[in-house]
DNA sequence: TCTGGGGTCCTAGGACCC
DNA sequence: TCTGGGGTCCTAGGACCC
């Protein structure tokens, strides 16, 4: 049976979890901001009436903000992530198979389920979601995964219902609607490919399911030619019903300021390395290699340097001292002094299950102590908030830490402030 | 002049996604 | 002054093997 796919996508996610608990908002113009208040992750829709763009910088539009009273928020992604899990709960008991595709969208396949009004059964969908969590969506139906995100998109742009069914549309229809549609706009059509198939009269997403695929595969690889099938109705992408296992995990962050000394830098990589030891950690899972990276900030005018160490680690882990003194390994091999240093980060990778970490025969480290050591912090920083207790390494200062001016409470999650440290 | 062919593994870089 | 973070996949090229 070939499928029927549903593209469920949220409004606006960020800001409508924000509205969800600040009803005042409704109505209002909204943006939520990136790390360190920088950029636009989110708008509602009276903001992006006022042609404010995604991904645009704050300091870019402060004017409109003022003008038109927009609210902001800094990022609250705890919060946002259990709003998600509550959506996609709720999706979960529409459709025998469904892809959680990101943390606001799932593609459900309806293929199956016998369904004569498929538009009435997303009313339905839309109007549960709605009532179980508090927030807005939109479906869009079509019977290959890239026309279902058009139809979603259409659905958004276009219609009053939020739900937008191609696969009862006439022919003549779905041509104009996919000639109203920007190449750009496809899924799969990046600023790269877009570029060049502008340069060839490709412009709408109409022109590129005529293109020729031969040159497509030349030009652009086996990638490119998918999404062309897929615009045809040819299904090419399947549903991804597990979620395949993680291979990389990473923590990377701005700094509040430019950064210059290493011992600082120490104090931001360690912190990293202690956030993302947590998140393997909290998945059950070890790395067999850990990597670190250091970079200036690429939108100045200045000396610029950025430079990448990886660090094998004989056992795999996700142990937090560990991980901590590998970075301070990588990290001092390629520091150079006199750069104002804007970004670092901590990737894992090589993530093995803990359970079926291969031991090494010449390990001197004690790995059962040391697991109980970090169990113990991760309860103690679940209960009482977290970085309650963290490594010195970490610093105390933080100066050059990461700024949420302006988030919301944790209206989901618990949190308190007590700080406390461990010699480490 | 002319220098095998085919396979695997690894890595870096580029492209994309939300 | 101020410019996000966390991922995936594909490809090309080099090293190495028989």
């Amino acid at each position: 049976m070939p499928p029927i796919y549903a593209l469920v996508d949220c409004n606006n996610f960020y800001v409508s979890c924000e509205r969800v608990f600040n009803p005042a908002l409704e109505g209002r113009p909204v943006v939520v901001l990136s790390n360190n208040d920088g950029c636009i992750v989110s708008r509602s829709a009276e903001v992006k009436a006022l042609g404010i763009g995604m991904g645009v910088p704050v300091f870019e539009v402060k004017d409109l903000i003022e003008k038109y009273g927009i609210q902001t928020f800094s990022s609250n992604y705890a919060l946002y992530g259990d709003m998600s899990r509550r959506v996609m709960e709720t999706l979960n008991g529409f459709a025998p198979e469904i892809e959680i595709y990101s943390i606001d969208e799932a593609f459900l396949n309806l293929a199956g389920l016998n369904k004569t009004n498929l538009a009435g059964y997303a009313q339905n969908i839309r109007a549960t979601v709605r009532r179980w969590t508090g927030i807005p969506v939109c479906v869009g139906i079509a019977g290959t995964k890239t026309l279902a995100k058009l139809a979603n998109r259409a659905a958004k742009k276009f219609s009053k219902s939020g739900v937008l069914d191609m696969t009862i549309m006439p022919a003549v229809e779905l041509d104009a609607l996919l000639s109203r549609i920007a190449v750009e706009d496809v899924w799969g059509i990046g600023p790269a490919i877009s570029r060049v198939l502008k340069a060839r009269g490709i412009q709408t997403a109409l022109d590129l399911r005529g293109a020729d695929i031969r040159w497509i595969k030349e030009r652009f690889g086996i990638v490119a030619v998918r999404t062309v099938l897929e615009l045809r109705g040819d299904p090419c992408i399947p549903l991804e019903l597990h979620r395949p296992a993680k291979k990389n995990i990473c923590v990377s962050r701005g700094f509040s300021r430019p950064v210059e000394s290493l011992a600082e830098l120490r104090e931001a990589v360690a912190a990293y390395a202690t956030r993302v030891a947590e998140k393997a950690r909290r998945a059950g899972l070890a790395a067999g290699v850990l990597t670190v990276f250091v970079h200036t900030n690429r939108f100045r005018d200045e000396p610029q340097y950025s430079n990448a160490a990886s660090i094998r680690l004989s056992v795999a882990t996700g142990d937090t001292a560990e991980l901590i003194q590998a970075a301070f390994r990588g990290l001092d091999s390629i520091f150079r002094e006199g750069y104002r240093y804007a970004k670092a980060g901590v990737l894992l990778g090589e993530i093995v299950q803990a359970s079926r970490v291969q031991p090494d025969l010449f390990d001197e480290r004690d790995r059962d102590r040391a697991g109980r050591l970090s169990k113990a912090m991760d309860l103690l920083n679940a209960d009482m908030g977290a970085g309650t207790l963290h490594y010195a390494a970490t610093g105390f200062k933080r100066s050059w830490q990461t700024k949420f001016m302006r988030r919301s409470p944790r209206y989901t999650t618990r949190w308190n402030e007590l700080p406390a440290v461990i010699a480490g």
